[in-house]
DNA sequence: AACAGTCTCAACCGCCTCGAG
DNA sequence: TCTCGAGGCGGTTGAGACTGT
């Protein structure tokens, strides 16, 4: 028995949505709520099938979305994630409030793949590709292959890691606007968003690095979701302020219905996927404990579900073997060099803003 | 200015999961 | 326990925007 196609009809419309549609779906589920997808478009008066009536709007119309530039630290959640959960998009998504799994997605395969496989990292198991390295990658002084992940552990546990042995960081934080910032629309003037390009001038290398320095934001980002703080809350660290400065300034109570449920969504799926005995909230959190048993729980679950590879998480930080005896020691090393703030391309007592990077 | 190539991302497709009956 | 349908999910596509020549 075959099962009936989703969307069967004569009529029915397809490809990009006007501004009308999304009005009528908009003001539909507005006063009917979400559900019964099926039945939506006539009761809404759209020639569209109830399937994509719901993608719209939930990968676009639904009002807590966040559109835009992806942040450091969204990047950096979504390397970590993607590392241990493979591509789980909605799971990477609900530890990231606001994106939606298709945007997480896009992104991924858009920018984040791409930096991976530039650097000579498998984006599908976050370990060094197995043959030569992308000669792209291969551009150091002396011959020095920077993506060769022998070479990164060995500069970063002698503590004589220079910068100019690293390509240029190239998180979203210090990607480079080329154009485009005038407003262009799509879909006949439908509500699409800004188109931006960005300069690639990064290192995802450096990238992940930047993932051990940064584990302290990580841990307020963690801690404010599972206090739900992120609704609604003005007291975030100064980087998270400008990470979900649209979150504080939306107002969800004026439109969306299903703002609490949007909430405790977010702090579940948060308290259900971390270990909730860490102090994130210490500034001074060892972000290589955080590493190794955030790993360990990572591994775990995935043993449950079938099995992503359990050494993932911990041979992406280390580069190099599953030696987990040595992995500390990597770790420790490659601190040497992570705390360097004169690398570090921001000042992480100020807002996340472009100006704020080199 | 025109064209071709590249990039982005909204939208679609089809399979999977889960709950109701 | 089985069947069915609604909704969820991940992979893929293609229109349009952008860049380079």
């Amino acid at each position: 028995m075959s099962r009936k196609p989703c969307c069967v009809g004569e009529g029915l419309k397809k490809g990009a949505w006007t501004t009308e549609e999304d009005k009528k779906l908009i003001s539909y589920i507005h006063e009917h709520g979400e559900g019964g997808w099926r039945d939506i478009p006539q009761k809404a008066g759209l020639k569209r099938c109830g399937k994509s009536c719901r993608l719209r709007w939930a990968n676009y119309l639904k009002p807590d979305i966040k559109r835009g530039e992806f942040s450091y630290e969204e990047e950096q959640i979504i390397i970590m994630l993607h590392a241990s959960r493979g591509n789980k998009w909605s799971v990477i998504a609900r530890h990231l409030p606001k994106r939606t799994d298709n945007e997480v997605k896009n992104y991924w395969n858009t920018h984040l793949k791409k930096r991976l496989i530039d650097q000579g990292i498998d984006p599908l198991t976050h370990k060094p590709l197995a043959s030569s390295p992308n000669p792209a990658t291969t551009r150091t002084s002396e011959g020095q292959d920077d993506s060769n992940p022998s070479n990164l552990d060995e500069q970063s546990q002698s503590g004589s890691m220079s910068p100019k042995y690293l390509p240029i960081s190239s998180s979203s934080c210090n990607l480079q606007k080329m154009s485009n910032s005038d407003e262009t629309t799509r879909n006949n003037g439908s509500l699409s968003s800004k188109k931006c390009r960005f300069k690639k001038s990064s290192s995802t290398s450096k990238l992940l690095n930047k993932v051990a320095t940064k584990a302290s934001s990580i841990g307020n980002m963690v801690s404010a979701s599972v206090e739900g703080s992120l609704i609604r809350s003005t007291i975030l660290s100064p980087c998270l302020n400008d990470v979900f400065s649209e979150t504080s300034q939306f107002q969800m109570d004026e439109f969306d219905p299903f703002s609490h449920s949007s909430e405790q969504h977010i702090t579940d799926h948060m308290k259900e996927d971390i270990n909730m005995d860490f102090d994130l909230k210490n500034s001074e959190f060892d972000f290589s404990q955080f590493i190794e048993q955030f790993s360990n729980i990572e591994a775990e679950k995935a043993n449950a579900i079938g099995g992503y590879n359990q050494d993932l998480l911990l041979s992406d930080v280390s580069s190099t073997s599953v030696d987990e005896d040595n992995i500390m020691q990597n770790i420790t090393g490659w601190s040497n060099y992570l705390v360097d703030d004169s690398d570090f391309p921001y000042d992480t007592n100020q807002d996340f803003d472009d100006k704020n990077f080199i």
